[in-house]
DNA sequence: ATTGAGACCTGTCGGC
DNA sequence: TGCCGACAGGTCTCAA
């Protein structure tokens, strides 16, 4: 389930009723997800208020009265629930709001992570210390992206799973957005930028692509209609590809573990990695 | 310093 | 029907 327009989902929908809301009780019902819960958490919780609620990449940030930010991470399977039914199995954490209402996680493969941070050491945090802009934020454009991507040597689709280079992005929308833009996954990350690191054309139009196709996945997620999403590419081998007056067929490859779904016609490698650029300097 | 492989954990789905 | 392997939207660590 979760890249970044999840995430960004349930931070919408928690919103309302954790901010401001004081934690009345907090259960935990096993003591690890990924790692183990860091010491006291319950009762670390218990009776503060969440001052904001926000996301950084693929992360939920509760901003607490005791200057303290609980971070949460959805992993690979982690979705929260707002009811009051009972808890079932893989329902982990219960949080009991001064709203009345219960928020539960629920994580089957354990991949997600709960922690506390003292919110004036959150920067230090080690994965948000190194994690890359915010795509959706005014300062991740073309230029920016291929600052990031320039002297990587990895095919693009696997630098866009790094989180260093941009925050949020996931298996899914990393195959959606290059084919948007019309990017072969292979070609080198570097190869949307310079020498010297300035942005090529193909670096803007994968900027614009991975905004967009953010964008429409939190509008869908956020649509009252649950139906579930439809994608360019993603996890539609064999079938035609999209993108308008292209005749190609989707196939799957693996990169680094990881499958990629692409349409090999239009998104052929475009220059053939060493394009010749004219003296730049750095 | 990068990069790839393996590990973590559980559920589901397709094939035999 | 039932078993078994392959695979799943994410990181982290380790070794080359």
């Amino acid at each position: 389930m979760p890249e970044l327009p999840e995430v960004e989902a349930a931070r919408r929908e928690l919103e309302p009723v954790m901010h401001g809301a004081r934690f009345e009780r907090v259960l935990v019902r096993r003591p690890d997800l990924r790692r183990p819960f860091p010491r006291r958490f319950a009762a670390r919780l218990s009776g503060r208020t969440v001052r904001a609620l926000t996301r950084r990449g693929k992360y939920l940030l509760a901003d607490l009265s005791s200057d303290e930010t609980l971070l949460m991470h959805l992993g690979m399977s982690g979705s929260f629930r707002l009811d009051h039914s009972d808890p079932g199995p893989h329902d982990h954490v219960v949080f009991e709001m001064s709203s009345g209402t219960v928020v539960t996680f629920n994580d089957p493969r354990r991949f997600g992570v709960m922690d506390l941070v003292a919110t004036l050491r959150l920067d230090a945090y080690p994965a948000l210390r190194s994690m890359g802009l915010e795509p959706l934020g005014d300062d991740f454009d073309g230029a920016a992206l291929a600052r990031a991507c320039a002297r990587r040597r990895t095919p693009i689709k696997v630098a866009l799973l790094d989180q260093r280079v941009v925050a949020g992005v996931g298996n899914i929308y990393a195959s959606e957005a290059l084919n948007l833009a019309g990017l072969s996954p292979r070609q080198r990350a570097s190869s949307i930028a310079t020498p010297g690191g300035a942005p090529k054309p193909a670096a803007y139009r994968l900027a614009a692509a991975i905004k967009r196709v953010l964008r429409s996945a939190i509008a869908r997620q956020t649509a009252a209609t649950y139906r579930q999403s439809r994608f360019r590419v993603y996890d539609r081998e064999g079938e035609p590809c999209p993108t308008r007056g292209c005749a190609g067929t989707i196939v799957r490859l693996d990169q680094a573990g990881r499958s990629t779904f692409y349409c090999p016609v239009c998104q052929r490698a475009q220059t053939s990695i060493a394009v010749p650029t004219p003296r730049s300097r750095r």
